[in-house]
Order: C-alpha cells, then sequence, then structure tokens
DNA sequence: TCTGGGGTCCTAGGACCC
DNA sequence: TCTGGGGTCCTAGGACCC
C-alpha cells in the first residue's frame, strides 16, 4: 500500500509555525520579485484568491480584508521540510521525496492504514508544527487522487475498496487525475471520457494509441495494477538557474553580470551533489506580457569538451552563448542557465582527449573556492564578471527572518 | 508600474551505422 | 532503371508536475 503526505498549504504553515500571528488570518507567499502567489491559507483562499494570481491584481483587495502577504523564504521552508522528510524516513525506511511538500512511502501490510495515517499525522503536527493530508491507496495515482480529496475535508482518504472507489471516481474530473492536464483532458473529453471513472474504464490500448504509455500506466493504476514503485533520490539530470528582470533590458554587460550569478549559483548547487556537467544552456526570452516589443525567445547549448564541476568553465561557456543570442535591438525580461549532461564527479566519462591532470586541479580549485566562501560568507570570492551585489535586484520585501537558518534570526522568547 | 522558478518524461524525426 | 531492413543515438519540442 501506498501513502502520500502532502503539506497543507506548506509555506504559509511554515511561515506559521514562528509567527503565530499569521494564525487565522489570511495569509499568502508570493513568488520570487514578489510576483505571484504561490501558497494560501484556508482564509485566504475563502477570500477567492486563485493560486498563481500576480499580487499587484489582488493587492488591494486582500490587504481590505486583513491578509498579510510574505515573499518567500526557502531557506525557511527547506529546512522544515528536511526535517518533516526525516521524520518519514525513521518511521518507514525508503521516502520519495515527490516536491518540497510531499512524500510517497510504501507501507507494509497493516490491519488499520488509517489508524496509522492518523497518528503520523499527529507525530508530525507535533514534532515540526506543519499540518499534513495523508492519501492511502495501493497504487500512486489513485494515493494522488486520495490525498486531493482528503485536502477537502478529514485530512485522511483511503481509496481501497469497491463500490465506494468507483463512486469517488465517478465524481472526479479527469483533469484532476494525476498526468491529465490541460490539453489531455480536452482530447480525452473529445473521445467521451470525462470523469476519473471514464479515464478507468477506458481500453488501455487504446489509450496508449491516442496518447503514450504513460498515459496508459495511467488507466491501469486506476484499476489498481501499480505501474509506479517508489523511486529513490538519484542525480539529478539538469539544474537550472534563472530570473527575472525587474525592467526589461537590452543592456549586455547587465545581461552577462547576471548570468554569471546564475551560472555561479548552477555550479554551487552542482558541487553540492558531488556531479561535473558536460554542458550548458544559456537562455533569453522577452516579456511575454509586452505588446510593445517583439517576443525573443531563444536558447543555445554549449558543450564542453569535458565534463567538470569548475564554475570559470562555464562562465567561459555562458559568455559564448550569449554572444551568440544576444541582438542588440532586443528588449528581455528573463534570462538563465540550465546545465546538463551531469555525472558523479568520481567516475566521469574520459575520452583520449580527457586530461586527468585538469581534473584534479579543477576539484582542488573549487573546493579551495567553496570552502572560502562557507568559511567568511558568500561572495567573499567571487568572479569579475558577477555583480556582488546582484540579488539585492530580487524584490523580497516582505521577507520572514531564517528562523532556523541564521543565528542573527534565531526567535527570541521574552 | 507590477505577471516565478525548477524539474521530468515521452515522442518524432534526423543522422548515422551495419 | 532498379535502391532493404533493422537498429542506435541525439535533439527539439510538447506536456506535465510542484
Amino acid at each position: 500500500m501506498f501513502m502520500l503526505i502532502d503539506c497543507d498549504n506548506f509555506f504559509v504553515s511554515c511561515e506559521r509555525v514562528f509567527q503565530p500571528r499569521l494564525r487565522g488570518r489570511p495569509v499568502v507567499v508570493l513568488s520570487n520579485n514578489d510576483g505571484c502567489v504561490v501558497s494560501r491559507s484556508y482564509e485566504a483562499k475563502a477570500l477567492g484568491i486563485p493560486m498563481c494570481v500576480p499580487y499587484f491584481k489582488i493587492e488591494k483587495v486582500f490587504l481590505a480584508n486583513d491578509g498579510i502577504a510574505l515573499s518567500s523564504n526557502y531557506e525557511l521552508y527547506a529546512d522544515l521540510s528536511a526535517r518533516a522528510m526525516t521524520l518519514l524516513r525513521h518511521r518507514f525506511g525508503d521516502v520519495e521525496i515527490y516536491s518540497i511538500d510531499e512524500a510517497f512511502v510504501k507501507v507494509p501490510p497493516h490491519d488499520n492504514y488509517f489508524t496509522l495515517a492518523s497518528q503520523l499525522r499527529q507525530d508530525i503536527l507535533q514534532q515540526i508544527g506543519i499540518p499534513v493530508s495523508i492519501g492511502i491507496a495501493p497504487t500512486k495515482t489513485l494515493c494522488k487522487l486520495a490525498s486531493h480529496l482528503a485536502k477537502k475535508n478529514f485530512k485522511l482518504c483511503q481509496l481501497t475498496a469497491e463500490p465506494v472507489l468507483s463512486e469517488t471516481l465517478g465524481k472526479i474530473d479527469v483533469i484532476d487525475v494525476w498526468g491529465v492536464g490541460r490539453r489531455c483532458a480536452a482530447r480525452l473529453n473529445y473521445l467521451g471520457i470525462f470523469t476519473a471513472l471514464d479515464l478507468r474504464n477506458a481500453d488501455p490500448k487504446m489509450i496508449r494509441r491516442n496518447f503514450n504509455v504513460t498515459m496508459e500506466k495511467t488507466v491501469l493504476e486506476l484499476n489498481q495494477i501499480p505501474c509506479q514503485d517508489i523511486e529513490l533520490p538519484g542525480m539529478a539530470k539538469s539544474i537550472i538557474s534563472s530570473g527575472s528582470f525587474e525592467f526589461e533590458v537590452n543592456n549586455k554587460a547587465k545581461l552577462e553580470a547576471n548570468l554569471a550569478e546564475f551560472v555561479d549559483c548552477a555550479c554551487l548547487r552542482l558541487r553540492r551533489q558531488n556531479a561535473v556537467a558536460n554542458g550548458m544552456w544559456v537562455e533569453l526570452h522577452s516579456n511575454r506580457f509586452s505588446e510593445s516589443h517583439p517576443q525573443y525567445n531563444h536558447s543555445c547549448l554549449v558543450s564542453l569538451p569535458q565534463a567538470t564541476d569548475n564554475t570559470a568553465k562555464f562562465m567561459t561557456a555562458m559568455a559564448e552563448g550569449l554572444d551568440r543570442l544576444y541582438r542588440p535591438d532586443g528588449w528581455y525580461k528573463k534570462c538563465g542557465v540550465m546545465l546538463v549532461g551531469l555525472e558523479p564527479r568520481e567516475a566521469p566519462q574520459t575520452n583520449w582527449l580527457s586530461d586527468t591532470g585538469q581534473n584534479e586541479h579543477d576539484r582542488r580549485l573549487m573546493r579551495a573556492f567553496d570552502s572560502v566562501n562557507a568559511r567568511y560568507g558568500r561572495k567573499t570570492l567571487y568572479f569579475g564578471a558577477q555583480n556582488p551585489q546582484a540579488k539585492a535586484y530580487l524584490k523580497r520585501e516582505f521577507k520572514s527572518p531564517g528562523f532556523t537558518t541564521s543565528w542573527a534570526d534565531l526567535p527570541k522568547a521574552t
């Protein structure tokens, strides 16, 4: 049996752990640059605030209703998430961390899954301070639906037995099934499939012909036939670092300084995973909401002769990519880099051109670089292309303190 | 005025191989 | 003039997820 443990309104719940004044009031957490609403308390949902709405569109109404908006505090969320995942690991062994706020576990045969989940829910609330909903079902797809239903009412939902299962599936719109998005839902509707029950009763082979193997698995999983097991964390396949500008820019030096920040950030994450990469995509995007400038969305891949984690080499690659993409008449709102071709650092693929001495040199250089920054603070050492103040451009007007990640921000009891 | 960021998987089609 | 069949690998783009 699978269980999906899903934190309720996760970012808002994290903020509430350390700020009791936020309880019982409408609270939203905003995306980077304080752009969109990405997490809402129940009180905010009750006000009709939609997910992903640009904050400026709802700000007035929201504040008039005693609402509080917060910038995202990812350090806090990542830390509380890690604590919750550790608790799950202690209890169940293997845990699939599906996202920052949800995890699948596989539960051995048990007399009463409901009691088990109920106890788990209490423990997470008591030890971490975060309320969760739990879905229980024989496949991951049904588990997702169960947790979706759990959100709505009792915080726990088990989807196992007929006739309740069919009855429930009949009430769920097909677009709410995990893996069915807007496009596929429209095509399914065209085939006369409107509910999760319709999809469950569809012929898997027909679905495969019309869609793909993933959708076929979804049909099987709705029929309680497991096609997906718990996936344990492996090495990432790509690392993205990107961001938007507050205003549109066409200045190449400014683009380069920002891309350099993203390269720095991506390479640091690469080294933390003990990995090397052999290529990098560089991307430039115009403002997709603007009608005054032509749209420009281009990217190019810069391949490296040898996989590395040396930031300097990716800085060079970034400059080359920017040269290829940059148009002096373009106006840009967003840019970023993506590291690809990731391999473990210990066993990189080599060829007759590989220089193992160079590898060792890179490794020692970057280890020294990282340890200086770890000891004396980030950006003590940085690359010439970077702008050390660049992060300050990011709008984060309403950020809460780093309660669990910064000594200076420790909550004080008085 | 102001509209996020980070990922994975699948498929079709081209290049190339024997 | 006639020009097979089977396969791998790579990439771009679509779709989906949080």
